[in-house]
DNA sequence: AGTTGACATGTCAGAAGTTACATAGTGAGG
DNA sequence: CCTCACTATGTAACTTCTGACATGTCAACT
């Protein structure tokens, strides 16, 4: 019996970038390049990475053994890789998913409205209402997309692809918060008087 | 007339951290540990940082003349520096403030449900159900705080504060979203069938 | 007398993430 | 024929953020 060679994928952490990427490569093989497009939508609503982050982070999986890889020579300066997650991959991803998350979400755009009353409350409350509208936009492109997929049958728990939908359903359900709230922001800003939160702002 | 010594702080661009220890300094001047305990609560719900970010970054402010400092002797092995925001520390913020926030919030949470297919239905289940469980406290919390805030004047948007009561209002329609959308999703694991986004979980 | 926790400020190593650099084939439109 | 966009993979420099190390006082509790 050959010496312990290293200590192997069982004890090795893996990044939340890792766990991402597994996550998409159980929806089936793929290469670098195909999960940085895939990783736009619907699950960049909700985490983005750019392909400079997603190379280096596949070679770590890959020595990880979490993932295999097959090279394809392509018309490219370079030969294509294609990847799949390794059953102790998928090991490490189902341990990963069950530890209840506790990473505080970071925005931006709540962080902007904590110094609110610093600016000019009409520029002020141009940013929300520009908000309001984004969000609107962004609201009605995702309840098109939540139909399409329920009339595939997506909504079903027991559909490979159902992940797709509960993100997206997140989606909507943040959208939703984020018109409201951008709305009603605006509106304290435009009058310079509290107005009540829910209230149709009386134009 | 001396020659230019330094391009100073006009073409100076902050980080976000930057700018959002400006928006607590607006509220008066702070040393870097009260700073560091602020960002707990509300800025905390959606901005966090630890004393060894923040201790750099208000030497990075002082450098660029954006917050000044002042040092009492204390009790402890250093001086203690308390920090006050500039004339040009707050136009700076408040030329930030203005430009519309196009960075994506990142959710684990949200990230887990992408992948909610590939672990045992019943523990993740239990996973939404504990995330639905916490956002109902923290919900609950909020609310209290809200209502603090609103006995106090802080809902109107000329109290100095105001911010504080806006980014707990976000808080609020965030936790609602999550607790709505948690319920839905154990519910669907739980089942493993369809259920309608909304509809009360018949247990 | 000893321990714990709050006050108070800092550094350092490393992980995570962004931006720009670098290369090269294919097909469509002007 | 030229340019543009898409396919495809990688590196390098830099910023941002986390976790651990480091120091020292004071008040309350045991």
């Amino acid at each position: 019996m050959a010496a312990v060679e290293s200590d192997d994928s069982a004890t090795t952490a893996g990044s939340t970038l890792g766990y991402a990427l597994l996550s998409l490569l159980t929806r089936g093989p793929a290469t670098g390049y195909q999960l940085t497009q895939q990783v736009k939508a619907p699950l960049g609503h909700f985490w983005t990475a750019r392909h400079s982050q997603i190379y280096p982070e596949l070679a770590r999986l890959a020595a990880a053994g979490w993932v295999d890889s097959v090279e394809q020579a392509g018309p490219g300066p370079r030969a294509k890789k294609t990847y799949a997650i390794t059953a102790s991959g998928l090991a490490a991803l189902r341990a990963w998913l069950v530890i209840p998350p506790t990473a505080q979400p970071r925005s931006e755009i709540t962080l902007k409205a904590y110094a609110a009353t610093s600016a000019d409350p009409a520029a002020m409350a141009a940013v929300y209402i520009d908000l309001a509208e984004r969000s609107a936009r962004l609201l009605a492109e995702y309840e098109q997309d939540a139909e399409r997929m329920r009339a595939a049958g997506q909504d079903d728990p027991v559909h490979p692809r159902f992940g797709n939908f509960a993100v997206l359903m997140m989606g909507i359900e943040s959208q939703r918060a984020v018109h409201r709230w951008a709305r009603w922001l605006a509106a304290c800003l435009r009058t310079g008087h509290p107005v009540a939160y829910g209230e149709p702002p009386a134009d």
